[in-house]
DNA sequence: ATATTATGTCAGTCTTGTTGACATTCCAAG
DNA sequence: CTTGGAATGTCAACAAGACTGACATAATAT
């Protein structure tokens, strides 16, 4: 399974990648994803949400009073977008919104108990689909997939990746 | 970076993993799918397509010759959908689609010239990505990368993945 | 001959992205 | 102080692409 690597002249790594390699980790990025999301699609569905009110309630949750400005940034959405899913989801009670102490534009993002039950309902069965693949997996993969996946971000969104809480 | 590891009373690896590690997997996925995707999307925007249509393009190119019926399974949509993008592709002269030689019923699809001129482009900037990460992570991160992903799959996905095309 | 399978089509709905227009609030330059 | 612009958030309309359900056609299997 390890790729044939090799010393350059300037000291890096060198990789023989073929397409085909690169391929097979397309389709597996297309594949994992799809096991990744549908555990909470399944829940969603029933309670008449999308994915989308998922990734705002996520981001809620990690942090508590965020702007819908920062919110939307975070998500690569429209405000438009974003404000859809907000008002909906403020109309049932999952998320409140207090107007900014400081600046009375903004608004600060919480969720409510209902909200934080669902997140948590949503988190779980992600969470446990992810512990179960590292478990599989073990520590040193698990450690290279971050990786991977970190080296496929945009800079500026590994820039706001990594300022979001504590890393793992 | 490494998670802490130890052996179980069956000899399996235990990995003590946190809420927050997970959930900044689950951070890494939402994140760099979104690096991953961008390069084609922007492509395709420009012509008028969408990423259901590089999807049916990659798997068609992948099994020239590969049936309606098989292409839904594997991008997991339904036929209607899938025709939609289909229909377009062959009215504009990327994809055609010719009656079965041993089960007429069946449509066996092809990329034509243009089709394949098309795919090329996209997966040239998305593998480029891919290759970049790769080339940056190392051989052992990019083994452990699809380790975890491979592992994420749900099992019958896992076998269709499996099946397709030697193993990279 | 009949049932089943593979495919395609039409119609309607839902989620979630988009743009455009507009209201509110704040701040800074006159 | 006022006024103009920037930042922020809301409303309306539209498009892509997923879904379901119903139905037609052709070929194969029983």
């Amino acid at each position: 399974m390890a790729e044939s690597g090799s010393v350059g002249p300037g000291g890096e790594r060198l990789l023989y990648l073929t397409d085909e390699q690169l391929r097979k980790g397309i389709e597996a990025m297309f594949f994992a994803y799809r096991g990744f999301t549908s555990d909470p699609d399944r829940i969603l569905s029933d309670q008449g949400y999308g994915r989308a009110h998922h990734r705002a309630m996520h981001f809620i949750n990690r942090s508590p009073g965020i702007t819908v400005n920062d919110l939307l940034n975070t998500l690569g959405v429209t405000k438009q977008s974003l404000n859809r899913v907000l008002r909906t989801m403020i109309a049932d009670g999952l998320v409140e919104s207090r107007v900014g102490c400081g600046d009375r534009r903004k608004r600060n993002l919480y969720l409510t108990e209902r909200g934080m039950a669902l997140e948590a309902d949503l988190s779980f069965v992600q969470r446990a689909r992810m512990r179960a693949a590292y478990r599989r997996a073990g520590p040193e993969a698990v450690a290279g997939f971050r990786t991977v996946l970190e080296a496929m971000m945009d800079p500026e969104v590994l820039v706001r990746y990594n300022a979001m809480k504590a890393k793992g």
